[in-house]
DNA sequence: GGGAGGTGCTTCGAATTCGAAGCAAACATC
DNA sequence: GATGTTTGCTTCGAATTCGAAGCACCTCCC
């Protein structure tokens, strides 16, 4: 993952090549470190992590859909997972009075007691691992090219207006993304 | 996952708290559309990308462990990968003359050709997601910061030295990593 | 050179993942 | 206010994931 074979033809810069693999390899390390010790720390999966940190950070409740959004995950998984943390009771889910098909998905008093107990060891991980080597120059820059490249790849069509197949299989021709 | 509940106590400054959220969240979003492209452009996973990827980068062959080490993944999800890519004719696999018990992975042809197939996608996913919003001087500084961080964490005992349970049970005590 | 322990890889079972299909409520258009 | 479409969520089956246990080879040390 160091001298790809793969600099030619119009592609990426080298030092873009280099930029996009560091990235993903340390990133990659840090997940699983990460992955470690909430099990360790919390018996809690990193989705099971963020679908209670999106909670606590939204003051408590948001509907399936928009935790989907704060969460890369598949609808699906969410409801897995959503299953999971109900039965832990970490959780409770319930209707919305708005809208009858949404689900209001509502952390418990546990629930935040167990995201209080996995933190340190999160922020322990994090500050470890991530942060040890930077300085808070590194850190300012990071935050601030990290957030635009979010924010751009937010812009773009998000995981949830995903796909529902066209209305007729007719309309198939002109199918191009 | 942006104003938490959580930057009380002696935890992360608030700006390390929002660059490692932005960083998290920003790369999977990456991470999924590059899921996307790769099945799209050439039906492979992203760790089979990664293994054909390791295997160019690295001259066409490479032992499992090596192949391990540079790719966070587990070791028996490598060796499905494997079995995957073998079946579908993109790597070889065969014993390796210095030790007996390594297996030396080979890409063929067709696995070199699969990955100039769809790395022009993954370069236009990567160019159009990440590096769009960002200037040169945004590209080199993440570079740098990022190859420093991975280095750190490659330092800090690597997956494949994973844990082959302690001799006896007997010093169990002694356990506190 | 023989045994104990370490290393490289695979097999196994259980848990998690995804996308497609299904169901019901909401919305739009007439 | 009916009918067709969209939206929110779950269920389903198939594929992938992981860690633990197992097997075979290698290495160290007496």
């Amino acid at each position: 993952m160091t001298k790809p074979v793969f600099d030619r033809g119009p592609g990426l810069a080298p030092e873009q090549m280099s930029t996009y693999f560091a990235l993903t390899e340390a990133v990659g390390l840090l997940q699983h470190h990460v992955e470690q010790q909430l099990r360790t720390d919390g018996d809690l999966s990193t989705v099971q992590f963020q679908i209670l940190a999106s909670l606590a950070a939204a003051g408590g409740r948001l509907t399936m859909t928009e935790l989907a959004d704060g969460v890369v995950y598949s609808r699906s998984g969410l409801t897995y997972q959503a299953g999971l943390l109900e039965k832990a009771g970490l959780i409770t889910r319930g209707p919305s009075p708005d809208d009858e098909r949404s689900i209001l998905v509502t952390i418990t008093d546990a629930g935040l007691a167990r995201v209080r107990q996995v933190l340190p060891g999160h922020v322990e991980v994090a500050e470890r691992l991530l942060f040890d080597p930077l300085s808070e120059s590194d850190v300012a820059r990071l935050g601030e090219i990290m957030t635009r490249v979010r924010d751009h790849m937010r812009a773009q069509p998000p995981r949830s207006a995903a796909p529902r197949k066209r209305r007729s299989a007719a309309s198939e021709a002109a199918k191009g993304d």
